[in-house]
RNA sequence: GCCAGGGUAGCUCAGUUGGUUAGAGCACAGGAUUCAUAAACCUGAGGUCGUGAGUUCAAAUCUCACCCCUGGUACCA
C-alpha cells in the first residue's frame, strides 16, 4: 500500500543567498522526497521564505524599499537557485502570507485562551534615534567579559561568553552608532515549561536521533524557561491580536510558515489542509539543521500541543558544512553561493557528492575539494557514465540500436543488480544514502567488469548476436543503476530515458528487462569536472565577498570600534599607568584564558590575572616590560584576588597583542 | 573545567546485536587492454582501528582511565 507524506525543510532566511551550506538541507530532503515518489508513494515538499523580523526591516531600509519588496525579490532568486538544483517543492511559498498571518494568530489565541501566555513588563535596549528596540545583535560593544571589541549583545565571539546588551561597555546601536537607553515595555511570553511533559514524552518516542535526544535532555534539565514571543513595533511581522503596536517574534511564526504553505498549496489543487497536516493519514517530517532544534524540537511542538494540532512524526536533523575540513570561509572563498557554484559546475555533481557522504547522522559533512573532484569524475563520470558510453553508441551503430535477449551470464549480472533493489530501498529511507551510493558504485563495477570480460569491441568484428547479447546486459545494467541514481541525478536520469527510449523509470522498472528494444542516438551524459572550474569558483567568491549582505547569521561587521565619548585630561590622569616587569607567570588552575601574572612595579608588587593564556605562553613573558594600570580597585575572582590589569589590544583569543615598551624604561615609571 | 559528539590506510569515509586474515573509493606502484568522456579491467603496497589497562574462548565494537579534535557552556579586572 502506498504510503501519504508531507515533508518540510527548513525556511531559508530572505535576508541572504542560499549557499552550499544550505543545500545539504534541501538536497537531503529533496532525494528523500523524490526518492518517496519514484517508489510510488505520494509525498508532498513545502518550504517557504523565512520574511519577518528586524535584519530584513534593517536591511530594506538600507536598500532604500519597502520590506515588501525585498522579501519578493529574495523569493525570486531563491526558488531560481533551487530549481537549478533541482530541488522539487510542491510548493515554495511565504511566511509573509495571509494564511501564515491567520495560522499565527489563530495559534497565538488559542495558546492565550490555554492559558499559556503571560505578560510581563522588561527593561530593553532601545535606540531613541532609530526609534526601536533593539535585538541583542543590533547593540554592539566590547564585551564586558574579555573585553574584545566589536561585540554583541548577547554574546561574544572570541571568548564565547553569554551576557545582557546592557552589561556591554561602550555600547551603541549597530544601525545608527548611537549610544542606545534602556525602555521599559509589555512582552508576551510562552510559558514553554507548562508542556515539560508532552514535550519529553515526544522526544522519547523517537522524535530525533539518539545524541539530539541527549542534548535535548541537558535542556530539561536546567528547566525550560518562558519564551518571549513578542516585539514591539516597528517591526516587520504580524501583529498581535488584542495588543497595541506588538509584533510576533520571527521565529514563532517561521516555523508556522510550514503549515502556510501546505494550507496555500490545498487551496489551490482542491486538498484538504486538515488531512494533509492534522490527520494520521499522512505521516509529518521536518528536516532541519542541529542549530535550530530549539524551536523544532520544544517550541514549535509545544505551540502544536497547546493549540490542538498534532506534531510531526519525526525530525531528520543534520550537521553543518564544513569545506577542506574547516569552516565556510568568506576569505578563502569556501562560503559559496548556490549561484555562484552554479556559475562554474553542474549541480548534480554537488547533489551526487552530498548523496555520496550523507549517512542520516547529526555529524558535520565535509566538502573536500580534492575528493569532490576525484568522486565526480571517479565514480559519475568513469563508472556510470562510461558504461553507458562503451555499451550505447556501439549497439546503435552496429547492431542498429536493438537489443536482444540476455544469455545465462547476462541474467545473472541483471538479477544481482535488481536483487539489491531492497537495501538500496531501505538505504534511501534510512537517509543513508552513502550507503547506497556505495552499494550502486559496486554494482557499477560488476556491470562494467561484465563488459571487460565479454569483451564486445572484439566480439563485433565475428559474431554480432554475440555482440548483442552482450550489450543487452550493459543496457539493462546501466538501466537499473539509473534507477536507484535517480533520486540524485534527476537530470541525468532524464538524459538516460531519453537515450533508452523508455518512459520515466521508477522502482517498479527494475524487474523488467529491455529485451528486444530499440534505443536512441546517445548523447554525452555529464562531463567530467576540471579543476580549473572549482579554482574559478573559489576565486569568485572570494571576490564576492566584499558585496555580499548580511544573511541572518552573518552578523553586519562595523569597521572599527567607534571613539568613545570625550574625556578631559583629568579624566584620564585618574588611570595610574605604570611600566611593569613581569617577575612570575602561571598558569590558573582551572582557568584555560587565564595567566597569573606577579608584576613588580618599582619595588611594589602586585598579582594580576590577565585574560592572555590563548595568545601568550608563560615562559615568553618572564622579564618582560609591559603597561599595567596599577590602581585599579582590586578585584576578587573566582581564582584569586587579582590587583591591576594589563594593557592590550585585538578581539581576543588568539588575537591578543600586548603594549610592549621601548628601550630604556624602568618598572615603576608612570606613562603620562 | 563541565556537557555532548568524534579519533579506523596519505585523503574522504564504511564497519550491523563483540565472531575467521579490519573494508571501500580516491591517490600511489606494477600489469594487461583500447569499445568508452586519459575511461574501464587485473595485481600490489599501505593500518599496533587515539593511548593504556580490564571483561571475554574472541574487542575497532563492551568497561575504566588518560590524550587529542569539534560544538555548547564557564572563568577571562
Amino acid at each position: 500500500m502506498s504510503r501519504k507524506i508531507v515533508v518540510t525543510s527548513a525556511l531559508p532566511y530572505s535576508n541572504g543567498p542560499i549557499h552550499i551550506g544550505h543545500l545539504v538541507e534541501y538536497l537531503q530532503t529533496d532525494i528523500w522526497v523524490r526518492f518517496q515518489k519514484i517508489c510510488g508513494n505520494q509525498c508532498f515538499y513545502f518550504c517557504a521564505d523565512d520574511t519577518h523580523g528586524t535584519p530584513i526591516m534593517i536591511s530594506a531600509r538600507d536598500k532604500n524599499i519597502e520590506p515588501e519588496k525585498l522579501i519578493d525579490q529574495v523569493h525570486k532568486e531563491h526558488k531560481a537557485d533551487f530549481d537549478n538544483f533541482f530541488i522539487e517543492f510542491d510548493n515554495y511559498y511565504s511566511t509573509h502570507s495571509p494564511e501564515n498571518k491567520q495560522f499565527s494568530q489563530e495559534i497565538y489565541k488559542r495558546l492565550k485562551q490555554a492559558g499559556s501566555i503571560v505578560k510581563k513588563n522588561i527593561e530593553q535596549t532601545y535606540c531613541e534615534n532609530c526609534n526601536m528596540f533593539l535585538p541583542d545583535r543590533f547593540v554592539r560593544g566590547i564585551c564586558p567579559k574579555c573585553k574584545a571589541d566589536d561585540q554583541y549583545g548577547d554574546s561574544c565571539d572570541k571568548c564565547g561568553g553569554t551576557y545582557h546588551p546592557t552589561d556591554l561597555i561602550e555600547s551603541h546601536c549597530s544601525v545608527c552608532g548611537n549610544t542606545p537607553s534602556l525602555k521599559k515595555s509589555d512582552h508576551l511570553f510562552f510559558k514553554l515549561a507548562d508542556y515539560t511533559p508532552q514535550l519529553k514524552e515526544l522526544i522519547a518516542s523517537g522524535y530525533t536521533q539518539q545524541s539530539m535526544s541527549n542534548k535535548l535532555k541537558e535542556w530539561f534539565d536546567s528547566g525550560l524557561k518562558d519564551w518571549d514571543i513578542s516585539r514591539d513595533g516597528p517591526y516587520f511581522g504580524f501583529e498581535i491580536p488584542g495588543e497595541e503596536n506588538k509584533f510576533f517574534y520571527v521565529w514563532l511564526d517561521a516555523p508556522i510558515g510550514y503549515m502556510a504553505s501546505v494550507k496555500n498549496y490545498c487551496d489551490n489543487n482542491g486538498l484538504d489542509f486538515e488531512k494533509l497536516w492534522n490527520s494520521d493519514e499522512y505521516e509529518l517530517y521536518h528536516f532541519i539543521g542541529k542549530d535550530i532544534m530549539y524551536f523544532h524540537a520544544l517550541f514549535f511542538p509545544a505551540m502544536l500541543i497547546g493549540s490542538g494540532y498534532k506534531t510531526a512524526d519525526k525530525l531528520f536533523v543534520h550537521g553543518f558544512l564544513t569545506v577542506n575540513g574547516e569552516k565556510m570561509s568568506k576569505s578563502k572563498g569556501t562560503f559559496i553561493k548556490a549561484s555562484t557554484y552554479l556559475n562554474h559546475l553542474n549541480p548534480e555533481y554537488l547533489r551526487y557528492y552530498y548523496a555520496s557522504k550523507l549517512t542520516g547522522g547529526v555529524e558535520d559533512l565535509d566538502l573536500s575539494v580534492e575528493d569532490f573532484i576525484n568522486k565526480t569524475n571517479s565514480n559519475l563520470v568513469g563508472k556510470f557514465a562510461n558504461l553507458a558510453s562503451r555499451s550505447g553508441p556501439m549497439l546503435k551503430k552496429k547492431l542498429d540500436g536493438k537489443t536482444g535477449a540476455l544469455n545465462q551470464a547476462g541474467k545473472k549480472l541483471i538479477e544481482k543488480l535488481a536483487s539489491a533493489k531492497e537495501e538500496i530501498i531501505k538505504d534511501y529511507e534510512n537517509l543513508n544514502y552513502a550507503s547506497a551510493v556505495r552499494l550502486i558504485v559496486s554494482l557499477a563495477d560488476d556491470a562494467n567488469k561484465y563488459i571487460e570480460e565479454n569483451e564486445p569491441w572484439k566480439t563485433v568484428k565475428e559474431d554480432l548476436e554475440k555482440t548483442r547479447t552482450t550489450l543487452t546486459a550493459a543496457i539493462n545494467a546501466v538501466k537499473i543503476l539509473t534507477i536507484y541514481l535517480k533520486p540524485i541525478l534527476p537530470e541525468y536520469a532524464g538524459k538516460v530515458e531519453e537515450f533508452l527510449n523508455v518512459e520515466p523509470l521508477t522502482f517498479d522498472d527494475v524487474e523488467k528487462t529491455l529485451e528486444n528494444h530499440t534505443i536512441n542516438k546517445f548523447k554525452r551524459l555529464i562531463n567530467r569536472v576540471e579543476r580549473e572550474q572549482v579554482d574559478a569558483m573559489i576565486e569568485e567568491s572570494k571576490q564576492d565577498q566584499a558585496q555580499q549582505p548580511p544573511t541572518k547569521e552573518e552578523k553586519p561587521q562595523l569597521p572599527i570600534e567607534p571613539i568613545a565619548q570625550e574625556c578631559t585630561i583629568d579624566d584620564f590622569i585618574k588611570a595610574d599607568l605604570r611600566i611593569a616587569k613581569v617577575i612570575e607567570v602561571g598558569p590558573v588552575e582551572g582557568a584555560d584564558k587565564l595567566l597569573a601574572l606577579k608584576l613588580d612595579i618599582g619595588g611594589i608588587e602586585k598579582n594580576v590575572f590577565a585574560g592572555i593564556a590563548k595568545a601568550y605562553k608563560p615562559e615568553e613573558l618572564i622579564g618582560k616590560l609591559v603597561v599595567c594600570v596599577a590602581n585599579l580597585k582590586p578585584r576578587k575572582m573566582k581564582f584569586g584576588i587579582s590587583e591591576g590589569m594589563i594593557l592590550a589590544a585585538g578581539p581576543g583569543g588568539k588575537d591578543i597583542f600586548m603594549l610592549s615598551v621601548d628601550q630604556g624604561a624602568t618598572p615603576g615609571q608612570r606613562i603620562k
